[in-house]
DNA sequence: ACCTGAACACCGTTCAAGT
DNA sequence: ACCTGAACACCGTTCAAGT
């Protein structure tokens, strides 16, 4: 009954989940799905585009919860600028905690973010929770970035050391203790 | 007349300064150095160390030249704290420098900092200068982290674009914004 | 001590040909 | 429309055997 590309996304999906970027190969892939490896390419364009539809994956729960508060209309008369800061101090570790929980998220999410800054979430969540803070646009997105930046940064650094078995205990505090010196 | 290991780091770093880490492989290293791929093996373990050794080169410059500043002793009566704060911008940036103007050299420098957060430059230097300007060896040492994991995050996203052939403009912009809101 | 030859177990991608 | 078969041009690493 024909593959399609939504079970050739879901089991590239289960392979980087479990196995890891590494072991994440079209061959693989393909073996896994019971096909030839050239079959994969009559649904997806190439490796590089089934890893920027991963990366979504990744992100898309930020999207659909939570905190994508209110754009339209003015705050609610009880919400502080200090409320939306917490908003964008919540929003980062979340999007932390979506790409630290996929083997080699960092590197999956780092490209597609490289690609499209200002376009893929969580910054223009976060663009919009600062900007409630108070912050005017401009900066507001300059420390978006900053955030997303130093957060792929950091999970880079710490799945690269869960690959190794080495320890991770003091990376959860260096991470809380960054995003507080960026919005200080 | 034998090859020695320098030869064989010198050549991996030719072809990455050159081609990039797609094209450093050890069979292409091999090919360059007119040997077969198993000889390299006698010089270093594997591709891993040889990396490992490319991003200790990448590095160096960073310690033998100014902003050591004086360790020992105390500080001399002109310096003040904010100056010393320099001495961190400046640091962080000669860093991204070293960074970016090596292909993919973020890819490589990042797992060797992610194995020895606090012993590879610029971290002890880093935490030496932000001593200098007042702050307290922990926080320092923090604050040292996140400015290396930043820029690490900042100079991937940059290096990955060069790759495609995209726009670059803003990056060095936004590093600089993105140090002033760590260092505020 | 240092290297070759040859193998093992892999890659991503293309494309004529089949159904 | 969707897939196979087969090829092209590669990988990192090991290790007996040669010099």
């Amino acid at each position: 009954m024909a593959l399609d590309r939504e079970q050739v996304v879901d089991a590239a999906w289960h392979i980087l989940q479990t196995y890891g970027l590494g072991d994440l190969s079209m061959r693989r892939l393909a073996r896994e799905l019971g096909v030839q490896p050239g079959a994969l390419y009559w649904h997806v364009a190439n490796k590089q585009e089934l890893l920027a539809v991963l990366a979504q994956r990744m992100v898309a729960p930020l999207s659909t919860s939570s905190t994508g508060a209110p754009t339209t209309g003015a705050s609610p008369a009880g919400t502080s600028p200090a409320v939306a800061d917490d908003d964008a101090t919540l929003l980062i570790a979340r999007f932390r905690s979506a790409v630290l929980a996929v083997r080699d998220g960092a590197d999956v999410v780092s490209v597609a973010h490289a690609l499209d800054p200002s376009g893929m979430q969580p910054t223009p969540l976060l663009t919009a929770a600062l900007t409630r803070a108070g912050m005017d646009p401009a900066p507001a997105e300059t420390a978006a970035l900053t955030l997303v930046r130093f957060t792929l940064g950091s999970v880079t650094a710490q799945q690269t050391r869960e690959s190794m078995d080495l320890p991770t205990a003091t990376m959860a505090a260096e991470f809380e203790a960054g995003v507080r010196a960026i919005l200080a």
